[in-house]
DNA sequence: CTGAAAGCGCTTACAG
DNA sequence: CTGAAAGCGCTTACAG
């Protein structure tokens, strides 16, 4: 069943079935009907194939998702399709573990599934200059800056994560905490989880908090049990915190677990402050404070720059930082001043 | 840069280069190396389109999520993708409304797409019934059986909803609670949440316990935001419950936070349980009792028939129930016996 | 082992 | 408004 059988069928040819399966002018309102009924009757589809390889145009976006158990991109994933498909875009979903190279991924798959563009939802910059001359595509980087990479065809939305991560130490050092542990992220420099833990450091530095970074911090990956796991970890080395600091909301939702299972009560006990703004960070007990990210603003913001890099790839690229708002949750409070943090506070120092 | 070009620069025709790209015998080994040396100098890829066109080859592997916030299937894609990758099939991710037509949506993309076969991650029989015979590729359809749709290019692998439901509610009745109140689901038959509701009812209805379902179910959608409104209206008719069985974790989620905020603490004041299984509900606090599902062998299972299927597509379709397990929490004690309960005891019945 | 040629299913000037 | 024809970039018998 091809365009040529439809020709047949509605007596009309190949030229004008073709036209009026594009709704392009110069075809009777007769004959787009007639060949439409033939169309429905034999359930004929165009070939996708031919079309494409005669408008010679690639297809889909790509979206390249790094790191499967962050709820913050399953979010982004669903506002960027929300938009992408506004405008009927589509977009192409390929998950990579949090450490993969996402750069090789999109080079290898640039060409096999052609895409257009491609949609970075989280990035290592180290990879982007390592291997981004390699892609000519419009592409755009969400959770991360590509300022620094300096290249015409990449743009970026992102949260200021260092600021915000200090906003979030002001907030903890304003409560009365003196004693914060951090987790999350590798330490490698410009990653997501770094610039989060620098901005946090400096502001602590700012406050006079005294932190070693071998000691009050551990790194972990972007999911919940590694929270766990981590805030375990700190603890055995720094039972005495009066905060933790999560540098992403699925490890603060690990932490508040782990530490509930240790017997320190959240927040009385110890508080934890998270980072994201998750919609599981508002129905946790205690509600998670947090820093929420305008996800909806860097998905629309994000695709609307992508979608006008399409249309004019001579487009400059831009970069900008989305504001992002403290939340209140019931996981922070003032330190307890009781006989066990005098106790501790003795020995770690 | 097409075929040709390479031909011409490397010397050769382009039915030489064509089976070069193409790993194909009879290319001598000193042809194949200057071709690849020029493809490599000059960057080229081969047009996809014009491949698949010629070869008529369908690509990738369509799946359909029906219900972006239900964590479960973020857990199934995880598997069914690293199932596919390792036998290097592509997949493609779509996602659909909870309450879409995923079937007609197939119809749509099943051409545009050019898919090979069909991977439903949730569906309504009801759908499958309608539109499913103008689908002729290899289908699965996951968390639900389509035993009854009676297709021969349609398996289905799934938990056994109504029977894990059942037991459920014989652990909540043999932790003495016999005020229990349901949330989930939309009660459209076949669909999961009403598969899980009957299991419960007929349970209950065994047990002795008072069910009626409209006083003493709330329906809701799949999501954390939707638990947590349900329960407030169950609440307000039912105040005297002592347990709520939620029919997918999410709601469970957002049950046990609107029980916080209504003040009647988790379990002691009322049990909660779920259904699911998904990784957050091993990090709730308190813990989530709850039903899981084998998520892992379900995917597995299930891609590896739907394989089975691609290569022989005459083969007999599969329908298979996968074990589920349950899985003890701390949402779950006795009901209390306090004077709160007893008084509306009376008023409620 | 290699080349010349037909054809995959469409779209789009061009001529009428 | 419609049709006949060229061509998109490949692959694959077929002939050598």
């Amino acid at each position: 069943m091809d365009i040529r059988d439809i020709a047949r069928l509605s007596g009309y040819s190949v030229g004008t079935v073709s036209r009026a399966i594009n709704d392009k002018p110069n075809v009777s309102e007769k004959a787009k009907a007639r060949i439409q009924q033939v169309m429905r009757e034999q359930g004929y589809q165009p070939n996708p194939n031919a079309q494409h390889l005669k408008q010679s145009t690639r297809t889909s976006i790509g979206v390249l998702v790094k790191g499967a158990h962050n709820q913050l991109f399953a979010e982004l994933v669903e506002h960027v399709q929300a938009s992408l498909g506004q405008v009927e875009e589509e977009s192409q979903l390929v998950y990579l573990d949090e450490d993969a190279d996402e750069v090789a991924e999109a080079v290898r798959y640039q060409s096999s599934l052609h895409f257009k563009g491609i949609l970075f939802l989280g990035g290592d910059p180290a990879n982007f200059r390592a291997g981004f001359e390699a892609i000519t595509i419009p592409c755009l980087l969400l959770t991360n800056t590509a300022e620094s990479i300096g290249r015409d065809n990449l743009s970026s939305f992102t949260t200021d994560d260092a600021k915000a991560a200090a906003e979030a130490v002001d907030e903890l050092v304003r409560f009365g905490h003196r004693r914060i542990g951090i987790i999350g992220g590798n330490r490698r420099p410009e990653q997501i989880g770094t610039l989060r833990l620098q901005g946090a450091m400096d502001a602590l530095e700012r406050h006079g908090v005294p932190f070693e970074v071998e000691r009050d911090y551990e790194p972990c990956r972007f999911s919940m049990r590694d929270g766990y796991d981590a805030t375990m970890c700190l603890l055995r080395r720094r039972p005495d915190l009066t905060a933790i600091f999560a540098l992403g909301d699925v490890m603060a939702i690990g932490a508040m677990r782990a530490l509930r299972d240790v017997g320190r009560p959240v927040p009385e006990s110890i508080s934890v402050v998270g980072f994201d703004g998750i919609e599981a960070s508002k129905f946790t007990v205690p509600r998670l404070m947090t820093v929420r990210q305008d996800v909806e603003g860097i998905a629309e913001k994000g695709v609307a720059a992508l979608l006008e890099r399409l249309e004019d790839p001579a487009k400059e690229p831009v970069h900008e930082r989305v504001g992002h708002t403290l939340h209140r949750g019931e996981s922070l409070c003032p330190p307890p001043h009781d006989i066990y943090h005098t106790l501790y506070e003795g020995m770690a120092s």
